[in-house]
Parts: structure tokens; sequence; C-alpha cells
DNA sequence: TTAATAGAAGACATTAATATCTACAATCTA
DNA sequence: TAGATTGTAGATATTAATGTCTTCTATTAA
């Protein structure tokens, strides 16, 4: 099925969560309960988000994560990047390697254009955007699968 | 990496041949040569678009597989659903479950407009565009990775 | 009717994504 | 400094997609 990867799905309602914690650093412990992604997964999550600025993190007691800015200045785009890697959205829609230098596939001009109107969207979405969401239904973000 | 599955690339690939070969019908072990696509592997898929009707085959010495109808009347979108199944993009682009009923993640409308663009689009390229494309650059479609 | 051809079917193998487990290192509080 | 807390790191396990192998059945041609 063509989506985002569930690890993103997972970054982001773990994110969301984050965002919408009173004080930080809160524990990946906590964030798993909040977003229902397994702990031990998550920690490798964490560590991605941190690896490329999006959070900041502390060990020891009282330790934890928190954003690394705020929640409006972090876009599903930057969160898609740092876990999929900056070719997220692949060169061409049917995954031909030929596709795009010498060679064009019938798709191919149609789908890049539609590549750069869902980053764009991506980028549009903020994380505030998505806790404003979540704050409606509070119980949106949890289940998947 | 977000794009169609291997397979239907697999199958998009392998009708083009099928569907540029002069006198039908054509072995699948005929097929996975034109079309790079691994030969079991192929029977499998072959297998799927003989189930939804877009090929049809015959046993036996001399037997093979053939078009069920025109080219011109094969889309992208029909060879998407054959293999992926009726809900081959997905309904949240983040893969979240619970998005769409009484929930919309902030990227849900966006996406459900943008999934109708990219079915619009596999709607209207059919295999003789394909075939056409391909014909202009002979080498085109056959590496994958 | 026999031998060759070719698709059908299902068991098995590989790979990458996803998820878990265990041991470790850093930091805080007392 | 002792002990609890919490992130880090890497090995291992599971799952779904992808790919392979073997055997069977249908068809044709001689």
């Amino acid at each position: 099925m063509m989506s985002l990867s569930q690890t993103t799905g997972h970054a982001v309602r773990a994110l969301t969560c984050l965002a919408g914690h009173a004080s930080p650093p809160v524990s990946v412990k906590d964030l798993a309960e909040c977003s229902g992604v397994p702990r031990p997964y998550l920690a490798k999550i964490v560590k991605k988000l941190n690896n490329t600025g999006i959070i900041e993190s502390k060990r020891g007691a009282g330790g934890g994560v928190w954003l690394a800015r705020p929640a409006k200045l972090i876009s599903l785009l930057d969160i898609s990047v740092a876990l999929e890697g900056d070719a997220f959205l692949g060169n061409c829609l049917f995954g031909l390697d030929s596709c795009g230098n010498e060679y064009e596939c019938p798709a191919h001009k149609f789908w890049i254009k539609n590549r750069e109107q869902i980053k764009r969207e991506l980028e549009r979405v903020k994380l505030s955007d998505v806790l404003e969401t979540q704050k409606n239904h509070p119980a949106a973000l949890h289940s998947n699968g």
C-alpha cells in the first residue's frame, strides 16, 4: 500500500504527544504509552530524531527528551526526511531505476509535479497543527492497525 | 520509499513486452527475458493478471499468454489494482487506521484529493502509451535496481 | 499414444522493514 | 558514593514483500 512508512507515522504520533506535554523532558517510556508506539522501537525512532536535530535529550534520572524548537517550526516534511531520508518520495512512481535520466516513463512528468505537491503539503503542516487536531479528538492518534 | 510496489513495476514492464509482441501467444519464459523480471515470480504476476481479466492464457505446446483487450484499453490503474488491490493508495498518508472516520489527520483532505489525482493519471496512461515511450528508448524499461 | 511444451500451484528461501531484548553508560538524588 | 532512572547501542526476532524451486496438469504435434 502506498503511503509513508509506518515508522514515520509512529514518529508523528510520538512527537505530537511530546509537543502536547506540559513539562518536558519526557521519558521515552511515557511517550510510548501516550502514543501507542512500542517502547523499544520508539527508542530507535527517538534516536534518529535526535541525530537530525528535531529533538534533544538528556540521560539519567529526571532526564528525557524535548523538542529542539517550537512545534510551529517542525513540519511533517522535517519528520519524514529525518526518518526516511531525503528521497523518501521515490524518483519514479513505478520504482524504475532508469526513469528520469535519458529515459522518462509515461507518468514521469506527472509524478515529479505531484511529488512536489506532496512535499509542499508536508512542509505546510506543522506539528502544532497536528496537536490542535488531536486536541479536538483526544483518542485520535492512538491506534494504528 | 514511497512509490507503487516493485511488483506493479514488474507487471507494467512485462505487459509492455507483451503488447509489443508481433504474434501472441507469448510464453512467460520469453516475457521474462524481454522484461528482465525473474521468471518464476513473473509466473505469479501473470496469474494475477489472468485472474483479473487483463490477460488470457493457454497451456501446452504453442500456448502462452496474450492481452485480453487492446493495449489502448488497459490503463496503469487497471494494472495497479490487479496487483495491489483496490486500496493500493492508502487511506491516510501516515497509515493511521483511525484517520478518515470520526477523525481526520491534518493532511487528510489534501491526501484524498491528491490520491484522486494520482488515480486519474494512472487511468489516463494506457499500456499503449508506455509501449510508444519504450519504442523511442529501446533499453528503457529493463533495469530496475 | 507418446514426447515436448507451457501454464498452475504450492512449498520453500531471501530480504528489508518492523519490533524486541539485553547489556551498558550517563546523570540525578539522597 | 550508592542506587535509581533514563537514554544508547547492538544483537536478535518477527513479518510481509519479494523471489525461487519442484511437481503437477493441460495441450499440441508427430
